[in-house]
DNA sequence: GCAAAACCCATAGAACCCTAAGGATATTGA
DNA sequence: TCAATATCCTTAGGGTTCTATGGGTTTTGC
């Protein structure tokens, strides 16, 4: 029961090979770089792909849920959303009910065309995970989760120390 | 020989929490506030972190090789060294023997630093890896750094091919 | 030698993302 | 009711990173 706890020490750690931050930073822009240059040819940005794979999955939703979703701060998602709407890929609706609120809506261009770029995530996450045993990715898969889940305990509003009580 | 070859299929991709680009980035930029809330104290940036890592491993570098370390472009390289040289943390010293290079420089007072700053990744990266077994977080390590060399190739310039010796 | 190529750093311009603070609307509680 | 609080979006300002391009410097090839 007592957990492995298996911290580097700190020496190892000036190795950035070691350490998940600059691993990930790596694999995030690699990744990053090989979609853009699928999806550009398109006219969709990196950053505009990320929301709009969200918006595929779940259209009309409020920009702060958009924001959750897509893993990036409020102030971030209006930039992004001002540009999606400047590309024609999404309109902004003002709620009905909560006049705070605004819906985030696909365009029909927009909606034509998932069908185009979702076979690109595919293609680059299998040239991603190129000679990887599946066994070892669903690893990969499970720490990297763990690893999100332990880091956003420590994003949470410092206040909130409590919460239960 | 044959590999397993386990490209989920698009239809799993849309769903981004199965992506590797969705799960390093927010990997990425947790992992990166996390840092960030802890060096800004020592006045000590996010992205002048990454930097200062290197120089304490290899100081006197230049600029290119610099580069490649960090894994950035050299545009960002120069942005960041200037950043470096403001706060000053780091020194241009021009090569002597080749006057297109610049070899970059800790100050007295980044090498110092260096004993207050190692503990904190260490810190943050048992605060990532917390739970987490020893033998699934050696998984994980080799598994991204395998899709890092797998990206890198995309990446490569499409004429260096061979690179030999 | 000397022109062509390679190499190294820098600038320009833009995209992306953040924190901090503000404005408008809705809800809560005395 | 109505002031305090919470919620939701936005703006302001700055940092990080990229691609594309240019300007010196060195090396190469004839």
């Amino acid at each position: 029961m007592a957990n492995p706890d298996p911290p580097l020490d700190p020496a190892q750690l000036a190795d950035p090979t070691n350490s998940i931050g600059y691993l990930t930073r790596i694999a995030f822009r690699s990744f990053s770089r090989a979609m853009e240059r699928r999806t550009l040819p398109f006219g969709v940005s990196a950053g505009q792909w990320r929301f709009l794979r969200h918006l595929w999955m779940e259209d009309g939703v409020t920009q702060r849920q958009l924001s959750h979703k897509v893993g990036t701060r409020e102030a971030t998602t209006v930039t992004a959303i001002n540009s999606l709407v400047r590309s024609g890929w999404v309109e902004r609706a003002p709620s009905r009910t909560d006049r705070r609120k605004i819906h985030i809506r696909l365009t029909g261009r927009a909606k034509t065309l998932q069908a185009d770029l979702l076979p690109i995530v595919a293609e680059v996450n299998a040239l991603a995970t190129r000679g990887i045993a599946v066994r070892d990715l669903a690893t990969f898969r499970r720490v990297l989760t763990q690893i999100n889940a332990n880091l956003a305990e420590e994003a949470a509003d410092p206040l909130v120390q409590g919460e239960d009580v």
